[in-house]
DNA sequence: ATTTTAACGCAATTTAGTTGCGTTTTATTT
DNA sequence: AAATAAAACGCAACTAAATTGCGTTAAAAT
């Protein structure tokens, strides 16, 4: 399956509308190892599309459970792909996310191995998430 | 020593000057189990102190290494009391947080165990946090 | 007591993100 | 294929968090 048939049929799947730029936007993200700022999708699309529909698409991805927010370093939205297999209002993310303090990006480290736990001094824990900071492999050098 | 010599040996060490809203801004986390947002610290002060202050201060007492930015629900600023001794540009709290999806409290978990990890796939991490999502003991009754 | 410096209040500004609304485009139904 | 319905769009206005400039006040050092 291509690329192209593959969004086309996951957009059908959730009920979402084929317009021009959302199957881009898709793409984007599908192309892209790491996550993406909003800042960078904004840049993107340069003059072509407007900032309110970037942030109604991506908010309508979350909730079809196409993509996750990731944490970012300067507390902005950003997203990410996702991996597994999520519905709406059921995502399911725990793997680690490394910050790097120098290029500023969010890495998915799906490899990550975290152990589950689900109780904790009296605290019921539905989801977690591990943020590690630190130097990509690309920031290493400078 | 009392909390108040505390406080005075903690601005003096660090260079800050003693004002009134600071020390008892300081005492306010110092008192405080949890993590304490903006909102609340803003309504705590009411009218008594500006905002912009208000900013000034916490950037301040995390520079000096008393707080230290904790992970909040709605991405605002939060911040929490240093337990272990951190100096400025070093912080290292490598304790979990759970965020209570109930109540948007955050609470830091200094007791919670975590593997130390230095190194992962050609990434260089220098300090993690792990943040839980769920329901505190005070918000599983409803 | 004077000077220096950090902290302050107030107001204006910046920036991320949201919302309202009329229009366009995609999908559905006839 | 044409008409209708529904989602997505652009534009502009708006909200709220956080920041900055600046003249003034208060704390620390001399």
């Amino acid at each position: 399956m291509s690329e192209i048939d593959f969004i086309d049929n996951t957009f059908t799947k959730y009920g979402l509308k084929k317009t021009k730029f959302r199957k881009e936007l898709y793409l984007l993200f599908y192309n892209s190892a790491n996550s993406l700022s909003v800042k960078f999708i904004t840049k993107e699309f340069a003059s072509s599309v407007d900032k309110a529909s970037i942030y109604r698409a991506l908010d309508s991805f979350e909730k079809s459970g196409l993509i996750h927010k990731v944490p970012d370093k300067d507390n902005l939205l950003r997203y990410s792909l996702c991996q597994s297999e999520c519905k709406p209002e059921s995502h399911s993310h725990d793997h680690a996310h490394l910050l790097c303090s120098k290029c500023n990006e969010t890495f998915c480290l799906n490899d990550f191995e975290i152990p589950i736990i689900k109780k904790h001094k009296g605290f019921i824990i539905e989801n977690y998430q591990v943020i590690l900071e630190g130097h990509c492999s690309s920031c290493q050098a400078s």
